[in-house]
DNA sequence: TCGCTCATGTAATGGGTTACATGATTCA
DNA sequence: TGAATCATGTAACCCATTACATGAGCGA
């Protein structure tokens, strides 16, 4: 629920849509991304409910901004949900592995190629949240120092990023091998 | 997309929208799953697009099965999509994730309480997909054995459930031990 | 008798993406 | 000169979930 999200953060300070695009772009999309237009929708939203209020800073050349602030209503949503205990396990979508358990028509050398491509895609990825991800959040404590407690349970998603490429980097390599071994070769036309 | 998916099984033998969710239950429910509402309706568009047909087969005490057969067209329309490489990467949406990110204000109890629950339950689905997926496999090639190679594939994507799982018991271990450590103890009245 | 399996579907709602609409400033 | 950043929003559409509606047969 990207509610809650958004709740998230404008609990550490006032914000706007899209300095909130921007916060979670550097944290939370590891687990949770959303675009500017549904961010906008249901600030939109969270302001009708009454869990936040916005004011407009004006600006020149450019839109005003619009600055929401979390309510005491909104605070005591976002703590009933953390406190909700999960009942059930994640749900998983990727398109990838449906491509490769229907994959066998499909051919062996266009499953390689599209499993090298994605093994290229998450060792960036995992590079990505083992370096920059880390620089991004040191540079966020320096702004804002009062955070620095969070930041170890930040870290610890982070720290679910580089585990979860990892993994999927050693899935995608214990798969092509397989392929390359085991799958017959095509031998057929275009 | 589910219905590459529908296709998918559609493309080994004629098949119900119920026994298709029987199929999704045990092999793919790992990285796709959908409610039967939706497998229905689906299947509906996947018709008018012309891509299955359906017969109806009459029953006596139950309504009769409308099995869906593969066209053409559809099958067509599957080996393209199969084809086609993905050039991202797949999105993840993890509640739990969210909640420990911003979890600091709900305390250290009710966080360890969340990470115990999701521990247990990642466990018996690491025990699921290591013991029950493969013997589900079976039965199902005991029925159709003319899919012996395709399972080689079906066991790969399996192997990546039991993978996952194992990584996520690995964090949410990690992460247990680093809160019990870290954080703050409550010491606030309710 | 209670719950599970078999078997179909529709309607309402929610969550999310894509496309549309606008436009100044800044940096390479 | 062209791309990125800053800055807002709406409308249309698509995908998916939940709720509704029905009901026989079978095994514990």
């Amino acid at each position: 629920m990207l509610k809650y999200v958004l709740l998230g953060f404008l609990s550490y300070l006032p914000l706007t849509g899209y300095e909130l695009e921007g916060w979670m772009n550097i944290s939370t999309s590891n687990f949770w991304q959303a675009k500017l237009s549904q961010i906008y929708t249901t600030l939109k939203k969270l302001e009708e409910e009454g869990a936040v209020t916005s004011q407009i800073a004006p600006q020149e050349g450019r839109p005003d901004r619009r600055v929401y602030t979390i309510t005491e209503a909104g605070l005591a949503e976002l703590y009933e949900w953390q406190r909700t205990p999960i009942l059930d396990l994640p749900q998983k979508k990727d398109a990838l592995l449906v491509k490769v358990f229907f994959g066998l028509e499909a051919g062996k050398e266009a499953m390689l190629t599209q499993l090298r491509l994605q093994l290229d895609l998450h060792r960036r990825q995992q590079q990505h949240y083992a370096q920059q991800s880390f620089n991004d959040m040191q540079h966020i404590l320096e702004d804002h120092p009062e955070l620095v407690t969070n930041a170890i349970l930040w870290d610890s998603t982070r720290r679910f990023g580089v585990m979860y490429e990892e993994m999927y980097i050693g899935w995608l390599q214990e798969t092509i091998a397989m392929v390359e071994k085991t799958l017959p070769d095509d031998e057929k036309a275009k």
